[in-house]
RNA sequence: GCCCGGGUGGUGAAAUUGGUAGACACAAGGGACUUAAAAUCCCUCGGAGAUAACACUCCGUGCCGGUUCGAGUCCGGCCCCGGGCACCA
């Protein structure tokens, strides 16, 4: 009788479903915990993808692996279910948003539960639920009430298409994320987070955490910390001073000019007659110009003279003051000093404009580009008698000296600056959680912590209007909060937070998810958190893993979670492509539908194929064909065990002893699968178990015990077969709680080894000898070999290079 | 431009600290079984040379150079591909 899959898969998935196989022990549990967790998805229509199920395999094996080592093992899955798709299907068709989640929900869930994933589905949670963002808007209210929540006046990306604003992460190339479309700056007023607040926190927290490098770097990038000075220059003529910031205050004598941003408040007042008109004419030309226009990459610099000078307060030279736009008002102090001789942007608006170059940093041709050698380069030209001299020192020396006699005498202080803006924290949307929030004639109010939820009302018109109001604005009845009397004494915020809101403190969700009357319990909290493993997409590098690390920064100062950092260890699952090398796309019409896979083959092949395809943080062309390999491994393995009639195969015996080989072999598999999962190095642990059942199809007669061990280590990767066989076998309970098996060492070590003997360094040969051969044993032996007499005859062995157990090398000279 | 990854057979890929390159699979070719096909099983499978045959020899991990008895692995320079950032002073 042939392996079939589709009555195997479904008897057990039936039977884990209805004996809650998978639910966590309370965390009372005497065990260690282990807390495993995917990113959770947004439940779209197109439904699962073959490369949302990579992850979910890997962290199904591991979660697996982890309850037969005896661990407490947290495995949950919930949806991030607020967001534009829903809701712009709503605008279409005028179904409610909840209804389309509902259905998109029950879908993934479906396709989920048919790749036979060990899920504890009584921690489910959903954002949208008013359970959940009761919390959310709970938490936001602990940001609010320790100022980290303000109201601005911002200009804002707002994309007309969408009727949004967006999050600065979320515009690439001035379009938007979603559905690229071109993004304009407005200025609207706006929930923002003060993340900038944490950029030391949220960089420190890298140094300790298990993350892949690259995604370290990236956030550090992005929070990008940079050492300076902030000083200050003299305006000829005005009692204001200009503060700049710079990382070179060594080259200050260098500084023959100065930028001002076009917003910069000081425009105005030192602005001269005559040039008054050109200045205004710019501004506004600048302000026209989207974000994206103004920080087009070598897009040439424009700017114009205030008419006005400052004095470099080092060489006390009298310099001129312009504007332009490539020095942004959000960075610094929005005004630079300008050192065209060693900074290339500077250089280059010097050259246009014909403005003075000095050089101050020895090495360069100034004449022909910007000289921007550091460390050991060494100072020139930069000595005044009334204020200090760098010549002669390094760019290293000069920094320090600098800023020494910047602080000394008055000028400025060192300072440090992120590249970090804070986090833009509203959107004009229905579907998204209502800020609790209440704004009266003079104030803005809070809504009581036990007054939450703030329930989205029902709307008749999704669509948000074309100034930028939220679809909640048109609710009278909503907006407005009445006293008993029913006199109007406030109006409800309508803009709802972004779809990161709710992905922020999922994690802390699941470890307490039927919570009432808090977010989580502490007991609860302190027990799982934080998570072990957190697998998902690298796309989220920088915005969910950013945020996330933010509010649990806060949270844990707050004295609400028990760890700084929620994400010990984090890996990247890769790409899977189409089997043409593209990505998977309905365009290109190379999508693999997983439904189809697991009708055909079985969700246990399925998995064993993603997981054999390559290493898991790679990205891989799908091949339905590799997959057919998978395939007729199971079937081999299972034909193996079971013979024609559906019974244990007559080869099984349970008074057999094994041969070395098998031994051998049955040992490392156990050892090779137990580290590999640990590395998460999934493609070789199933090579592993291919060389093993190659080998015992080879066998005349099989143990019987080393057939139950086989079919313990291979259940985390191929559950459903593993069952089955399990049963077979003879034992009533689910396969999913027995214990991993452990490894003899002894029997790994085989009592002949092959060495390799090389003459100079090349193979001439193989020699098996008894395992840890003395060198002098082995050099008599491989000498007598004819290959290596041929080749050490040539001239005479000057060394011997021995390495036990593996080579040999003569050096023949 | 800057910062990360990565380049190994026809293909996906293996290869602890430098120690027999190509494990395991896919594809391809040949054979067995079959009336036939599918399925299954066996053999070959980096390139070139050589042999009656086995043995064997040379070349080969993007390119060039270096360190070493020995380099896919370490060092320097370059080329290509993927990702991220991008006037942040």
């Amino acid at each position: 009788m042939g392996y079939s899959h589709k009555t195997i898969e479904a008897k057990w998935q039936k039977y884990w479903s209805e004996n809650s196989t998978f639910k966590s022990e309370e965390e009372s549990s005497i065990k260690p915990k282990y807390y495993v967790l995917d990113m959770f998805p947004y439940p779209s229509g197109a439904g699962l993808h073959v490369g949302h199920a990579l992850g979910y395999v890997a962290t199904d094996i591991v979660a697996r692996y982890k309850r037969m080592k005896g661990f407490n093992v947290l495995h949950p899955m919930g949806w991030d279910a607020f967001g534009l798709p829903a809701e712009q299907y709503a605008i279409k068709t005028g179904t409610h948003p909840k209804i389309t989640t509902q259905e998109n929900v029950k879908n993934f869930k479906n396709q989920i539960n048919k790749l036979g994933f060990s899920y504890d589905w009584s921690k489910e949670i959903n954002t949208t639920d008013p359970e959940y963002y009761r919390w959310t808007q709970w938490i936001f209210l602990q940001l609010y009430n320790k100022g980290l929540a303000y109201e601005e006046e911002v200009n804002v990306n707002w994309c007309p298409e969408l009727k949004a604003v967006l999050a600065n992460e979320e515009v690439v190339n001035g379009k938007s994320d979603i559905g690229g479309h071109p993004v304009i700056r407005l200025p609207m007023k706006q929930w923002i987070l003060k993340i900038t607040d944490y950029a030391e926190s949220l960089l420190e927290g890298l140094d300790d955490l298990d993350w892949p490098e690259n995604i370290k770097e990236l956030q550090k990038n992005w929070i990008g910390k940079s050492e300076g000075v902030e000083l200050s220059f003299e305006i000829d003529g005005f009692k204001e001073k200009i503060d700049v910031y710079t990382t070179r205050p060594d080259t200050l004598f260098g500084a023959t000019y100065m930028v001002l941003a076009p917003e910069h408040p000081l425009v105005d007042k030192i602005v001269t007659e005559s040039s008054r008109k050109e200045v205004n004419e710019y501004i506004i030309e600048t302000q026209k110009k989207s974000d994206f226009d103004r920080t087009e990459v070598n897009k040439d610099k424009t700017g114009v003279f205030t008419g006005s000078y400052a004095i470099n307060p080092f060489s006390k030279e009298k310099i001129e003051v312009w504007i332009a736009d490539y020095v942004l008002i959000s960075y610094g102090t929005g005004a630079i000093m300008a050192v065209p001789g060693h900074d290339e942007r500077d250089w280059e608006f010097a050259n246009k404009y014909d403005l003075p170059i000095q050089e101050v940093i020895e090495g360069g041709n100034i004449k022909k580009a910007a000289y921007t050698a550091k460390g050991n380069a060494k100072i020139i030209n930069s000595k005044n008698d009334n204020t200090l001299s760098l010549d002669g020192l390094s760019v290293e020396e000069g920094i320090i000296k600098a800023i020494n006699f910047i602080e000394k005498s008055g000028f400025g202080k060192s300072t440090i600056n992120y590249k970090l803006r804070d986090w833009l924290f509203s959107r004009q949307r229905y579907w998204g959680e209502p800020f609790p929030i209440i704004h009266t004639k003079e104030n803005i109010e809070t809504v009581n912590e036990n007054e939450l939820p703030v329930l989205l009302p029902e709307v008749d018109n999704y669509k948000p209007s074309d100034d930028g109001k939220s679809p909640l604005s048109n609710i009278n009845s909503w907006v407005e909060v009445k006293d008993a009397k029913g006199n109007i004494v406030g109006l409800r915020e309508t803009n709802t937070m972004p779809q990161w809101a709710g992905s922020c403190w999922y994690f802390l969700r699941f470890t307490d998810p039927k919570n009432t009357s808090n977010a989580w319990s502490k007991e609860k909290e302190n027990y799982w958190m934080p998570v072990d493993l957190y697998i998902g997409g690298q796309e989220h590098a920088v915005l969910h893993l950013l945020y996330s690390r933010f509010w649990h920064h806060v949270l844990f100062d707050l004295g609400l979670v028990s760890t700084k950092e929620p994400f010990k260890k984090l890996y990247n699952q890769g790409m899977i492509l189409g089997d043409d090398g593209t990505k998977m796309s309905k365009s290109r019409g190379n999508v693999i539908n997983p439904e189809e896979i697991i009708d055909e083959y079985g969700a246990d092949s399925m998995r064993l194929y993603e997981m054999f395809m390559g290493p898991l943080n790679k990205s891989k062309p799908w091949s339905t064909k590799g997959l057919q390999g998978c395939y007729r491994f199971i079937n081999k393995l299972w034909s193996v065990i079971i013979n024609e009639e559906g019974n244990l195969s007559s080869k099984i015996k349970d008074n057999i002893n094994p041969d070395n080989e098998t031994l051998f072999i049955h040992h490392q598999t156990i050892k090779k699968l137990g580290d590999d999962i640990e590395n998460l190095h999934f493609n070789t642990a199933v090579s592993q178990l291919m060389i093993y059942s190659n080998h015992m199809q080879k066998c005349d007669s099989l143990s019987k015990n080393l057939i139950k061990e086989l079919v313990i280590i291979i259940a985390p990767f191929v559950p459903h077969l593993a069952e089955e066989l399990w049963s077979i076998l003879g034992n009533k309970d689910s396969i999913s709680y027995q214990e991993w098996p452990s490894y003899d060492e002894s029997l790994i070590q085989l009592d002949n080894v092959t060495i390799a003997v090389q003459v100079n360094g090349k193979l001439r040969a193989n020699i098996e000898v008894p395992k840890d051969s003395a060198e002098d044993f082995v050099v008599s032996e491989a000498l007598s070999l004819k290959n290596v007499k041929k080749f050490t005859s040539l001239g005479s062995i000057v060394k011997t290079i021995h390495v036990p157990n593996r080579l040999l090398n003569f050096v023949v000279k």
